[in-house]
DNA sequence: ACCAATTTCCAAAGCGCTTTGGATAATTTT
DNA sequence: AAAATTATCCAAAGCGCTTTGGAAATTGGT
């Protein structure tokens, strides 16, 4: 069942019919109930190809699996993926995906998605504190939106979360509540978020009269072990030294912080206070923490729909002004925080 | 520059430079590589959507987000599909997700993918003992390729690795070590290659005149809290009745274990053998383990090479016989094991 | 009732490729 | 040298949709 067939149907032409569909305003509201009624009916389904091929849009996001930077840890870009999908699907879109292989460049895939015209725009995440995809993508004349944000001398649509506010809301909460040793444990700090989480405890400690100390102070993978790994190290520090609260980038770092103070009999909540981001994954729940963690939320998931949203609208409308959003983002008190101990 | 520039340049025809550029027989050599150096001087780039129309491929693959069974851990599934859209984009096709919502049942996934035909084909994975998908999609008409095995009236193409013999030999290995006692802790059962695992262990151990036992058996999530718990459960149980080798379905299964062994200062390969499963992913590696584990091992990344293959040869021969392959699985000795502890 | 403005609909021209059914030129056979 | 093959190449017909530039029908104003 085609357009042909079904204007034959209903005796009128492709072109009514096309434009009944697709809500164009020069066809009758009767006519155009009538054209939607019989395509229920029949189970018209217009062909993606030949829809394509005369828009010259191909219905089709891409977005490039970052294998080699998964510094992300995986779980995480998992949800955002996921949510992409599910979001554009709902949209009528279809992301394909990309990849860097182990040879190729990051750069090469990028130039055979645009060049294969198979994509109307592309899906950016996690970028680097300068990120050269900006600009390649720009000049290949390629739309995009940046699920966060960079430093640039292109302009670019963006939607990123106020990093460094929360993690200036979470250190000042520290601080307020007789901490002078906070550690950050950070992301990868090649990454621009984990520059804006630290630039956030940077200038809250400031505030507060305190100075930032190197060696409380970390970024890696965000992985169970590697929480473990640096709180151990940390903890290990003469009791001057020590930090008495600890700031994570995810829950699985801060899931290897509790364990490190664990092992030394500590209590998270008493002799040490934990907050972690909370990027809302469905399985990983700081709320089912124990003790439920105190963290700066926000939703990862809810991000990859409107990321999606924005770059379909910028497809729209392409000589709108570039979005940029940038979500604030919560600091939920929860147990795993309590007053400084006394020394 | 389109295929109609591009002839006229050549002062060829479009069917002659398409069949040139394709690789049909009937033109000559010498004007098929004057055809191949103008295109490639000119970059010209067939149009996916106009190739779509004509033929009626896609060129695309399709693939759901198994977001609500994803008991197959992120990682692994992330490795698999990562490995899928590199041979795909490979071979000039992609790779488009699909994902099933919390609402919308997987059946309407795959409905939905199949009717708005965007995809020529898709590729199931993680199948459970017996799965309905194959049923749906064999009535819809579309073809597949599924990544292990399972029950079913429908003929089906496959590839798997040979799950039940792998964990035979590892039992076997293991009883030939003197362990009496061995748990098996396994990937969530009801998925096919569970099943398949526990049935090669059952079948060693029934072969050593042991019997398996229900407290020694479990199956869950692939994670390292999942190993830990249960190995834990084990191993508090009295000590005629506590395992002396675990078998796991993961690594990250494996790390629990360690670790459940190590907080009863037990030594891995001398107080308590290991073996897992190693999907071979690039980040966790059985030969870094501590100590270098025995590992029963199949790259989960070659074989969804191996499924695009299989799915395009498919598409390109629909007529040839469905294809199943089943691939061996080599037992890696390495120092996680040891001769059973004498009691 | 008549003319202009507005709705409502349509025919036909692409979009860029593949593929069918020949036509023409080159080669071989008789 | 003519006939039969075979190797090359081509014109044109789709594939199923969108969209342009009107035409026909309806409406409103006088």
């Amino acid at each position: 069942m085609n357009l042909r067939d079904l204007s034959l149907l209903l005796d009128l032409s492709q072109t009514t019919v096309s434009r009944a569909l697709n809500g164009f305003p020069e066809v009758s509201e009767r006519t155009r109930t009538r054209v939607r009624a019989a395509a229920e009916l029949h189970g018209y389904r217009p062909s993606a190809a030949a829809r394509r091929l005369a828009t010259g849009q191909s219905g089709t996001l891409g977005l490039v699996f970052p294998r080699e930077r998964n510094m992300l840890s995986d779980l995480i870009f998992t949800e955002f993926l996921g949510c992409c999908v599910e979001q554009a699907s709902d949209l009528g879109y279809d992301i394909t995906l990309a990849m860097a292989r182990g040879a190729q460049t990051e750069e090469a895939v990028y130039r055979r998605a645009v060049r294969s015209a198979r994509v109307d725009a592309m899906i950016l995440s996690s970028p680097l504190i300068a990120d050269p995809r900006l600009g390649l993508l720009r000049s290949l004349n390629m739309p995009f939106v940046l699920h966060g944000r960079t430093r640039s001398s292109v302009p670019y649509a963006t939607l990123d979360i106020d990093n460094r506010s929360a993690f200036l809301q979470a250190t000042r909460f520290l601080c307020d509540l007789g901490h002078t040793r906070i550690a950050l444990i950070n992301g990868d700090r090649r990454f621009n978020f984990a520059a804006d989480r630290e630039s956030g405890y940077r200038e809250a400690l400031t505030m507060k009269g305190l100075t930032p100390r190197a060696e409380h102070l970390c970024g890696g993978v965000m992985t169970e072990n590697y929480g473990e790994a640096e709180a151990a190290r940390m903890l290990r520090l003469p009791s001057d030294d020590r930090p008495t609260a600890f700031l994570c980038s995810s829950i699985a770092q801060a899931m290897g912080v509790k364990r490190a103070a664990q092992s030394l009999q500590l209590k998270i909540g008493e002799d040490v206070s934990l907050i972690a981001h909370d990027d809302r994954l469905a399985d990983v729940r700081a709320e089912t923490f124990d003790p439920p963690l105190t963290a700066t939320q926000s939703s990862i998931g809810a991000a990859g729909k409107r990321v999606v949203e924005l770059v379909i609208q910028q497809l729209r409308e392409p000589d709108a002004p570039l979005p940029s959003e940038v979500w604030p983002v919560d600091l939920v008190v929860r147990a795993s925080t309590g007053p400084a101990p006394r020394t």
